[in-house]
DNA sequence: ATTATTTTGAACCAATCAGTTCAAAATAAG
DNA sequence: CTTATTTTGAACTGATTGGTTCAAAATAAT
């Protein structure tokens, strides 16, 4: 049978994502992955078949974990529901802002599958935006879920660069300073 | 005297701007910048003496030669220059989107005197934002501004990844959706 | 303990990175 | 034309990139 595994894929996903929230992409090198993960490259390469691979999959792990839309499909819907997606992005004291949203800046360089993944997530998340719209029977509710969801990217963006901005302030506003 | 320069700084920059613009800092190489400048190594070497330099260059020349504040500071303030100001990201056919918010994506790895280039110039936009909003008598000018602040990013990323998005009708929407 | 199978570390590859060097080409001034 | 000065192109660093290879170490099953 042989020797086991030091290390699983989940792991190794685990520890890339946080390298690949700081610092993107194009600067994140196997050796930074090897160094934070302590797999060495040959045991990446069994698992993955190029850095590529294993940055999509860090995409995919990131949306099948991100609770955003678990948060939005909770009942009753509503604008609780919106409250607590928008809160999301600061919730993770390690990692402020959204993965999604920082990838999108760097779409240009990316593999197209990445992209792929991120317009589905999008299309989701503004498809249940709608859908607790519609429930407050919101009249635009298209229109609004646009402004949130831009919004919402803005916010992301500023937490990622500024983490100790206080969300619940912000959203709090932007919330009561929508006229719904 | 000597043979004439074939080139001149700006040129230089506002060219290397472009790859900048695209693919951000770490995925643009020295090769790039020759080849879209047509200006050999050797003599971008004796211009700028890194390419950091190059990239706060551009910076420095983006936020220089863009009209934000200079359309904030029109008169008669108000809306009027807060909705011009918000349309200045779609403006630019070839480059949609804004430099500055690009950049905070990439800020963990930049020199750090990009990060003052970029915190001056959110500083001065929020300070004439204020300004505007002040003359319209906005009673909350603080908490508007922040909010048009962190809208604007929202919109410019979305602009940059999507140059398609009409952005004319959304900002309308974001400030007849304001509750002022 | 032996064997069969797997993981692992380190050496290696070609390509590319930012940055340097310098002789040759170009040209302004005399 | 000559000369003095400057730009320029190409060759060259040494470090790092993503990716490969493979023998040695580890260990599960017998």
């Amino acid at each position: 049978m042989g020797r086991n595994k030091g290390f699983s894929k989940e792991d190794v996903l685990s520890k890339s994502l946080i390298l690949f929230w700081k610092h993107g992409f194009a600067d994140t090198s196997m050796k930074d992955i090897e160094k934070h993960t302590k797999v060495n490259k040959s045991g990446l390469y069994t698992d993955f078949k190029s850095k590529d691979e294993i940055f999509i999959e860090c995409l995919k792990h990131y949306v099948q974990t991100n609770r955003a839309v678990d948060l939005l499909t909770r009942h009753p819907l509503g604008w609780i529901n919106i409250k607590d997606f928008m809160l999301l992005a600061a919730s993770n004291e390690k990692m402020k802002g959204c993965f999604i949203v920082n990838t999108i800046r760097e779409m240009a360089i990316l593999p197209s599958q990445a992209k792929t993944v991120i317009e589905l997530h999008i299309q989701n998340v503004e498809m249940e935006l709608i859908t607790n719209l519609k429930y407050e029977k919101i009249k635009n509710y298209s229109t609004i879920a646009q402004l949130i969801l831009i919004f919402n990217s803005g916010l992301s963006l500023s937490l990622h660069s500024n983490p100790q901005l206080e969300a619940s302030v912000i959203v709090n506003n932007f919330l009561t300073n929508l006229k719904v």
